[in-house]
DNA sequence: ATTTGTTTATGATTCG
DNA sequence: CGAATCATAAACAAAT
């Protein structure tokens, strides 16, 4: 199981510069205006049908759903992310960060061009991300994309849904882009800026310094920053099962958790303070990556690969017809209690 | 023509 | 409530 994933992905890894990549269905399926009680009970339906092999049937799911195509429990930015640190020179084509999604997460395979236009909007507009242009021995169509330098550790301490600040890349105070961002609504505008040079897309950021360097150059400056260790292998062997924990909570009829409980608990358990304004209230990520960050020591980004590899049915129920996570939802013990 | 990238707009949700 | 963050749609230009 393990070894054959590995050889996948290493194949994946390899032909990425190829031509030959996994090509899914992209089925476009409709179901945004019922999405909170009826997808979620077909969704659980479906369940052992896409990894029956999966060992932790039993114990510690009381706060996942064992959806096969639900939505994986990660942001479109932490989504990027991954595929950015785990490329083999930490940098990706848009259609490498496609390719990666895809194979990670079934839920990808469906409604292409939906996610795909948020992925590149998420890339473009993050400061986060910074385009890194093609050497002249590899042409082709986009650039490379890579992580802004100065944006590390953004999803600290597990908030891979919603975090506490973003990346702003404030190099020079000058315009932030934010200001444009905040009168927005509300008619609140005082004209302020307005000004937006307006030169429509072939506008650069003034403030992306990386981009500006050639793409060797940002190779190399990547290479000595972070040497990216063979983690896919290493960690595998010595990872047990992430949800062997066994972690009982409130497990019958009660449909509410207590979510500062269970913090406490998992906090407690990885000998960590517990510490309110890191860990948002009802963001349920800080605990499972407090899990998943048992095997895979200090990268997150690895460990998620991992996880949603070995687990990609797992992830939380989307409760209003936006696909965006309800976190008190989350917590629900069984969909089918729901 | 299709892919890639930028920008604007707006709904949803959480936090202080 | 207001600001911040994320999701999604859409218009549109540029590159291949
Ligand atoms: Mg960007």
């Amino acid at each position: 199981g393990n070894q054959q994933q590995q050889q996948q992905q290493q194949q994946q890894q390899t032909n990425s510069s190829n031509i030959l990549q996994t090509r899914y269905q992209n089925e476009q399926i409709n179901d945004k205006t019922s999405n909170s009680l009826t997808s979620v009970i077909t969704n659980v339906q479906q369940q052992s049908m896409i990894n029956p092999s999966t060992t932790l049937t039993t114990s510690a799911n009381y706060r996942r759903n064992f959806n096969a195509c639900a939505k994986p429990p990660y942001s479109y930015i932490s989504l990027i992310t991954m595929a950015i640190q785990l490329s083999t020179n930490r940098m990706c084509t848009l259609s490498e960060i496609y390719q990666f999604i895809m194979d990670s997460f079934p839920y990808y395979r469906q409604n292409q061009q939906r996610w795909q236009n948020s992925i590149r909007h998420s890339l473009s507009f993050n400061d986060c991300f910074v385009k890194v242009p093609r050497s002249p021995e590899r042409p082709g169509k986009g650039s490379y994309w890579a992580l802004h330098q100065e944006a590390t550790n953004m999803f600290e301490n597990g908030c891979y849904l919603r975090r506490q600040k973003r990346f702003k890349c404030n190099k020079r105070l000058e315009h932030d882009r934010d200001s444009n961002n905040n009168n927005r609504r509300h008619g609140i505008n005082n004209s302020l800026d307005k000004s937006t040079t307006s030169t429509g897309s072939g506008q650069r950021s003034p403030i992306s310094s990386a981009s500006d360097k050639s793409c060797d150059e940002q190779l190399l400056l990547m290479q000595q920053q972070q040497q990216r260790s063979i983690y896919m292998q290493q960690q595998q062997q010595s990872l047990e099962s992430p949800d062997s924990r066994n972690l009982q909570v409130s497990s019958s009829t009660t449909t509410n958790v207590d979510v500062k409980q269970l913090k406490q608990e998992q906090c407690d358990f990885n000998q960590m303070s517990f510490d309110s304004h890191t860990f948002p209230n009802y963001s349920p990520f800080a605990i499972n990556t407090l899990i998943m960050h048992q095997g895979f020591g200090d990268n997150p980004a690895a460990l998620n690969a991992y996880y949603a590899s070995q687990l990609p049915q797992t992830a939380f129920v989307p409760s209003s017809s936006s696909d965006y996570y309800h976190h008190s939802t989350m917590y629900a013990s069984q969909p089918t209690t729901l």
